[in-house]
Order: C-alpha cells, then sequence, then structure tokens
RNA sequence: GCUACUGUGGCUCAGUUGGUAGAGCAGCUGAUUCGUAAUCAGCAGGUCGUCGGUUCAAGUCCGACCAGUAGCUCCA
C-alpha cells in the first residue's frame, strides 16, 4: 500500500505494515531515532498501523513532542521502578511537564532524597533490559478490574471520570502496566540520561481537601551532556535568586520578631523602590493620572460594598472581633487593613457628581496594601504580606475602555521597557469561564460581555496571549503579564482588568450627554506591579548588576592613600551635585582590598584617585563589567555619567 | 494551611555513638600609606531559632511553637 510523508513524497510498505516498518524502509538513522510517529497528524506510538493514503510524519528527539514522549516513558520506568521497591505505593498521575516528569504516588512509608539513588538504580535496571512496551486497551469494566486488582485506586478513580465514550489504553512494560493515553517509546532502553530532581507534596488532583502524595520530579535528555548541561544552568539560576541575592547585597531582609511576609527593605532596597516609584509615578502623571493618597483601612462597611467582605475577607487583617458570618462580636466597630485600594479610589470619584465631561478619570495611587496569605505562601519578596503596589483605577464610559485599556497596556511597555524586562514577560487572559465557583459574582450576562470585550481588545493588539479559564478575579477578566523566577515557577507582575461590577455597586454615575444618569466601567491596572516583587525580578534578572540609573550606589570613589582622600571627596561632592548617587571609601585599605569590595557588590562605577588623577584633576575609571580602565578629566567623566543616568541607559 | 527539608557568633561552615562549642571571612585595636579582586598581628564576639521533655549530663534524642527553603493550594 502507498502512504505519504510529510514532505510530500509517497512511500510504498507492506500490507498491514507499522510505522516502525516504515521508518525501516526510510533511513536506517530514522529507524534508529525515531521515539514516536504522527499519523495525519495524530501523535501515537511506532507501532501504530497504518493504512493506505495515511500521512506520516515522524518524530525524533529533535522534536519537543518526541523529546515529551520521552520523558513520558521516563515516568513509566520511574513508577514502575517505585512499584519494584515500594509494592504497595499507589500511583496517582505522571505526566510531562515543561522541563521534566513527575508521578504523583501515595506512599505507606515516607520516602526521602536519600531512596533516590536506590530507585535511579532501579531504573538503570529497567532501562537496561531494554522491555518492550506494549498498548492494549480495555472497555470500561475490564480496566476497572485490571487496576483494583493491581491495587491502583486512584487510576480506577481517572477511569470512572473519563467520559462515556473514551478509549481506555493500557501500557505494558515486562511486569508493569499503567493507565495511559500514550504514546511511548517502543522499549524502555532508549532512555539515555535521566535524573531525579526533587521531592514534595502534592495534593490529589490538585484540591486540598484531598489526601496529599508524594511527587517526584525528574527530567530526562536525550544526552548525557544535555542532562548535565541543565542541571548545571538550573544551578546557575539559582545563584540569581534574589531571595539569597537580595539579602547578601543588603536589599532587604527579615526578622523572626517581626513576622512571615514582612520583609524590612533595608537603604538599598528602599533607595531602589523610592527610584522606581519616582519614575512610575511621574510617568503616570504625564499620561493623565492623578495621584492620591487613602487610607491603609476602613470600616467592614466599605468592604462590604466592594464584595471584599464576602468574598475575600479569610485574606484580610482585621481588627475586632468578628464571628464566622463577618459580624462584630461586641459591637464594637470593625475596620480591616486594605487588601486593595478600589473602593478608596471610589469614593473621592463619588465626591461630587460627575460629568461624562470627566471621564475618564483616570486616578493612581503607590499604595501600600495588606493580605493575609497563608503561611507556607511566602516566598521573598515576590509573595509577601504587606506590599506596595503602583496601583490605580480608570473610571470610564464602556466606549471608552478599549482605548483606556490599551493605553494602559502601553504605560506598562514603556516602563518595561525602561526596566529592560519587555522581553522577559508572557501574556494570561484571565477568565472565568467555564468556571461555576461561587467566588464570582453571579451575573452571567457580563461575564460574557466583558470577556468578549477584554477579548476583543487582545486580538487588536495582536497581542500573544494563553487563554485560562477559572483565573479571573470576582469582579471581571484580566490581562495578566506574567513572569518567571529562576526556579521556572510563574508570577503576575502586572494586571489590567476589567470591572462591570463595580459602578453599579458603589453607585458610582455620571451624567450622560442627554442628561441621563449612567454607571461607569472601571479598569483596575497595575503599570509596573508591586515594587517589591518587582524589585525581586530585577535583582534575579541583573544578578545584582543593575542598570545604572536604577542602582543605589552609582559610583564608588576609592583614594589610594590617605594623601588624596580630600580629592576623593571633592569628586564625590561633584558627582553628588548632579545627582549621582556616590560614596568614598575612606577605609586606610589597600587599593586591590578596595576594588573587590565595590566589585562584589556590584557598583556600576569604580574611580580610582591617586596622586596622579589629583594632580591632573582626572578620574580612573573602571567599569564595572569591563576590563578596560581609563583615566579621564573628572568633567568630562560627570557629564557622560550624568547623560547616561537621564537616558536610562541599560547595559 | 498541607508535604518534605533546614535553623550553630553579622556571613559561610565544622562539631564523631549525648560528656556543657571551633575555623575562615566580616567587626574592633595596632602597625602599614600602599596603583587596580583579599597587608600583617592582636582582641572581642555564641544561654547552638524559642519553649518544654528524656537523661547524672542535650548543639547532638523527643515534642510543641517560631522562622527560612522547594513544591501543592492560593495569588499582585
Amino acid at each position: 500500500m502507498n502512504i505519504l510523508l510529510k514532505n510530500g513524497d509517497k512511500l510504498e510498505v507492506n500490507d498491514g505494515a507499522d510505522c516502525t516498518a516504515a521508518c525501516a524502509a526510510i533511513s536506517e538513522g530514522l529507524a534508529r531515532n525515531a521515539v514516536a510517529a504522527k499519523i495525519n497528524g495524530k501523535l501515537c506510538d511506532l507501532s501504530s498501523k497504518l493504512s493506505e493514503g495515511d500521512t506520516l510524519e515522524i518524530v525524533t528527539l529533535k522534536d519537543r513532542e518526541g523529546l515529551e514522549v520521552y520523558r513520558h516513558t521516563c515516568a513509566h520506568v520511574l513508577a514502575q521502578a517505585i512499584k519494584n521497591i515500594y509494592p504497595t505505593c499507589k500511583l496517582a498521575i505522571g505526566p510531562v511537564i515543561e522541563n521534566g516528569f513527575y508521578y504523583d504516588i501515595e506512599f505507606n512509608t515516607p520516602i526521602t532524597q536519600d531512596d533516590f539513588a536506590k530507585i535511579e538504580l532501579e531504573m538503570d535496571k529497567i532501562i537496561k533490559a531494554r522491555t518492550p512496551i506494549e498498548r492494549f486497551e480495555l472497555p470500561r469494566e475490564e480496566a476497572l478490574k485490571l487496576m483494583k486488582k493491581y491495587g491502583e485506586t486512584y487510576k480506577a478513580e481517572i477511569i470512572n471520570d473519563l467520559p462515556e465514550d473514551a478509549v481506555i489504553s493500557f501500557y505494558k512494560q515486562g511486569t508493569f502496566t499503567d493507565l495511559c493515553r500514550g504514546p511511548h517509546l517502543p522499549n524502555t532502553g532508549k532512555i539515555k540520561a535521566f535524573k531525579l530532581t526533587s521531592l514534595t507534596g502534592a495534593y490529589w488532583r490538585g484540591n486540598e481537601k484531598n489526601k496529599m502524595l508524594t511527587r517526584i520530579y525528574g527530567t530526562a535528555f536525550e544526552k548525557k551532556s544535555q542532562l548535565e548541561e541543565y542541571l548545571v544552568a538550573a544551578e546557575e539560576a539559582k545563584k540569581r535568586d534574589h531571595n539569597k541575592l537580595g539579602r547578601d547585597l543588603g536589599i532587604f531582609m527579615t526578622s523572626d520578631v517581626i513576622g512571615q511576609g514582612l520583609p524590612i527593605l533595608m537603604p538599598k532596597g528602599a533607595k531602589m523602590i523610592q527610584i522606581l516609584s519616582r519614575f512610575v509615578e511621574d510617568e503616570e502623571e504625564k499620561r493623565g493620572f492623578m495621584i492620591t493618597k487613602t487610607p491603609l483601612m476602613a470600616k467592614s462597611d466599605l468592604y462590604k460594598i466592594s464584595g471584599h467582605w464576602d468574598h475575600y475577607r479569610d485574606k484580610m487583617f482585621i481588627l475586632g472581633e468578628i464571628n464566622k458570618k463577618g459580624e462584630s462580636k461586641n459591637g464594637e466597630e470593625i475596620m480591616a487593613l486594605r487588601p486593595m485600594t478600589c473602593p478608596f479610589q471610589y469614593q473621592i470619584y463619588k465626591n461630587g457628581l460627575k460629568s461624562y465631561r470627566d471621564l475618564p478619570c483616570r486616578y493612581s495611587e503607590t499604595a501600600t496594601e495588606f493580605r493575609k496569605e497563608a503561611s507556607g505562601e511566602m516566598h521573598g519578596l515576590i509573595r509577601v504580606r504587606q506590599f506596595t503596589l503602583s496601583d490605580g483605577h480608570i473610571i470610564c464610559t464602556k466606549e471608552q475602555v478599549e482605548d483606556e485599556f490599551k493605553r494602559c497596556l502601553d504605560l506598562s511597555y514603556y516602563l518595561l521597557d525602561a526596566l529592560g524586562m519587555r522581553d522577559d514577560v508572557t501574556f494570561r487572559f484571565s477568565k472565568r469561564g467555564k468556571s461555576k465557583s461561587d467566588k464570582y459574582i453571579d451575573n452571567d450576562e457580563a461575564w460574557n460581555s466583558t470577556e468578549a470585550m477584554m477579548k476583543k481588545i487582545l486580538d487588536d493588539l495582536k497581542l500573544d496571549y494563553v487563554e485560562a479559564d477559572d483565573e479571573a478575579a470576582f469582579y471581571g477578566p484580566k490581562l495578566d503579564v506574567q513572569i518567571r523566577n529562576v526556579y521556572g515557577k510563574e508570577d503576575t507582575l502586572i494586571t489590567i482588568q476589567i470591572d462591570f461590577a463595580a459602578g453599579h455597586s458603589f453607585e458610582m454615575q455620571y451624567v450622560d450627554a442627554d442628561g441621563v444618569k449612567q454607571y461607569p466601567y472601571v479598569i483596575h491596572r497595575s503599570s509596573i506591579g508591586c515594587y517589591e516583587r518587582t524589585l525581586a525580578f530585577l535583582i534575579e534578572k541583573y544578578a545584582g548588576a543593575f542598570p545604572l540609573w536604577m542602582c543605589p550606589t552609582q559610583v564608588k570613589v576609592l583614594p589610594i592613600t590617605d594623601r588624596t582622600l580630600s580629592y576623593a571627596e571633592e569628586v564625590a561632592q561633584k558627582l553628588s551635585s548632579v545627582g549621582i548617587r556616590c560614596e568614598v571609601d575612606r577605609r586606610n585599605e589597600k587599593i586591590g582590598y578596595k576594588i573587590r569590595e565595590a566589585k562584589i557588590d556590584k557598583v556600576p562605577y569604580v574611580l580610582v584617585v591617586g596622586d596622579k588623577e589629583q594632580e591632573e584633576g582626572t578620574v580612573n575609571v573602571n567599569k564595572r563589567g569591563s576590563e578596560n580602565k581609563e583615566t579621564v578629566p573628572l568633567d568630562k567623566f560627570i557629564l557622560k555619567i550624568a547623560q547616561e543616568n537621564a537616558d536610562k541607559v541599560i547595559f
């Protein structure tokens, strides 16, 4: 029979041939490298049978899908090894993830990372045995019977939840059989380089009410050298971890007696946030925002109107005793620290009747907020209980939403560019979607129309985004600007949200051109996100070697001996007078010692001044990251650095 | 909150089967006034995260709590 290859070539194979046979017919190399195939575009095992006229594409480890099949099989090898060593454990799920795979397992006795060596050894045995992997399908009843026979209750639960018409397939390698959609490698011997990387807990089906299983993470690569490279790169990335580096560099610290999720910004960190927030506030003002300063707390009445009291109360720091219903226990006023700024700024809007001519009304605030995150959720400066958000709300007509939304995104782009982070972010369109969770305001029509409105805007902008169901705010859909930390974990840096409910719930109105009162839309937006988190990502991006304009210390002046100390002071004075942040190292130490410390501190410019420089009125410039040193007249250096600072040059 | 791990002077670490703490760097003092990533010497610094328990004896064993880390859940 004839089949069609992806490149358009025709290939003749025997009737009933499978993909492996087709590979062999094409070339020996391909037969060796093939890990899976696509028949008519559908990914499948190499053992899949071909039919007349099928289009065949061979998948190798060069393809992303090929590597996924490879890693998925490795997850099965892990499962088999675990079953061999711990026969009473129960398997849950073992999917492929971005840089590897994991398997969730219920153990009777807890295991630790120390057990990895033993498990890896067992995996090696399974791989060396080159055990063939075979696929078979079973009707639902028999599938359930098989899984019950093996004591795999989680697998049985998965089978029960499969749709009526689902094909229930299994993969068997030697004595081990696992419920799996596949596809898989033809045999276990194809795996050349793998490693178990970490061990954590994970709830069954991601639900915190369920039992916590043990999750074993691992990764696999085509070659040992690639695995090594990956592991080294991962180790290198960890050296940029803001939580370590930020503390080492004296940017922030924590204190047991202050509490969890409450980082202290030390002079360097505080300076950086001041620099950033001044920049952001000035840019917002240029773009028509009015800065506000609203209280850090309010009576519970305010949060009742906003809906936070019902939807968000367990995450708020509440002052006063309340019962489960959120009512005061002793009749006293209940106050709460604010978890957001919106209802406060709405009060400003409501101060005086607004006309359509007042819209769009743009408020911004460098707003400190408080959220009682669960104890295990805190992380350095990325996830904290008190933070300062570049917050803001735009109150506008429905017709203005589109343009205002685009302006918000443009502002964020501008700021991200200045920070050199534009290429580090991805976009997520966070919707309520199909979720029926009661955390959302119940108004199907409003949800549908607002989500459609946002989708149109995003598509108009030709934004490359992913859609995410059940990620919306309780009052409307969001565009989240996402970023990854050194461990690969994704977090939201910036968010822009459309709120259909606030206008009504807060009775914010405006008088239209025809004299009729209307309800406005609200856009909740952050321009550069929350400063603590943004700083964390800046630390990780630059490994502490920040662009000049955001450095807490931009220049360090090092006198070679005490003879030139007064000249060093003079240099520093001149730099300070043009707004350059500089320090003099006055210590009686050798120049090499002072240079070393300045370099470890990642100061962008180190100026060495000795007798020669003093005499000539010059400075010897050591630029961060450069081996070259040049002696230039002080005035010339000042001009250059002042310009670089003003231009916010990223180098 | 859940699972696992971690917690020794400011930092990085040592501390053998329980016998009441050690080093380097940083700090201070003195000497050195030096030309591009660590000058030399001396001194000082710790109720071993906290609180309880076991023991003749706890940094070491047990428990609770606090804090930190990774992941889960959640989220800016």
